[in-house]
DNA sequence: CGTATTTGACCTGCGC
DNA sequence: GCGCAGGTCAAATACG
């Protein structure tokens, strides 16, 4: 499989399976880059957005820079041990507790795509918090990671710069939304039945790069949802893989 | 004063 | 086992 037929995934049929409202703000979306479902949260280097482009788009190869010199050797500083930590300290044997944090892990759906934007946050719908920064190896940019404002939805998201071509910004989503977007609680009905976003956004499938840049983000809201809340078939949320084209992470190193 | 962002520390996973 | 890179936490800080 080329990495072309896994651009010829429709966007928005990605969108719905992540229950993502279209993006919108000053940006246009270039490409998704990729869906796959991770084998576990923390999946492998290369395994996502650094896996990004291949061939001819902008984006390539994971980037790299010393610029993380990671603190060494941990200071006794137990306040900072996350609660995971602190139950794992608890249970007499450590390993056992990490053997079962890994079989917590569960997999994640993920979807990263490529937009051009002048801004790295992009606004789409839903209200993000940003609770960590990283410079990304080989690269100026750093990478913003964001988690969804709302109660016990714990979809994550990254933002980076494409060293490559700086106009670009790569956002990954992880996981879903289990609740209703904040901009579709705003949303006009009618707005949304006049410009649906199917044709905006099936254009960027086919590299098609469409401007968003005016359009409001309440007309970009997902057609099959607006009146009530996010909850896509399971078929929608974990689509075969012949449906989604999915392939292995390694695939989309150039 | 509540909320969001910044930032250094620390943990995990992977490759060598 | 060690070092590196990615990812997350949470105190400090900024901002409205």
């Amino acid at each position: 499989m080329s990495f072309t037929e896994s651009l010829s995934m429709d966007y928005n049929t990605l969108s719905r399976a992540f229950c993502m409202p279209a993006i919108c703000s000053s940006s246009e979306v270039i490409s998704p880059i990729q869906a796959y479902f991770s084998r576990e949260i923390g999946a492998p280097a290369g395994a996502d957005e650094n896996t990004s482009t291949p061939d001819s788009s902008s984006i390539s190869s994971p980037s790299n820079d010393a610029a993380t010199q990671q603190g060494a050797a941990g200071k006794s500083k137990e306040k900072q041990q996350p609660k995971e930590y602190e139950d794992a300290k608890e249970n007499s044997n450590n390993k056992v507790s990490k053997k079962k944090k890994k079989e917590k892990k569960e997999r994640e759906a993920r979807f990263a795509f490529l937009t051009k934007s002048e801004i790295d946050h992009l606004e789409d719908g839903y209200r993000w918090r940003k609770y960590g920064q990283k410079a990304v190896k080989n690269s100026p940019y750093p990478r913003s990671y964001y988690r969804c404002t709302s109660q016990k939805c714990t979809v994550k998201k990254r933002v980076e710069r494409s060293f490559q071509d700086p106009s670009m910004v790569i956002t990954t989503y992880e996981g879903k939304h289990n609740h209703q977007c904040p901009a579709t609680l705003r949303a006009n009905y009618a707005a949304a039945a006049i410009l649906s976003p199917n044709s905006l956004l099936a254009s960027t499938s086919s590299m098609t790069s469409i401007s968003h840049q005016s359009f409001p983000q309440e007309l970009l809201l997902p057609p099959y949802d607006i009146n009530n809340q996010c909850e896509p078939s399971a078929d929608m949320l974990y689509p075969s893989q012949q449906q989604l084209h999915l392939l292995p992470a390694d695939d989309f190193v150039p």
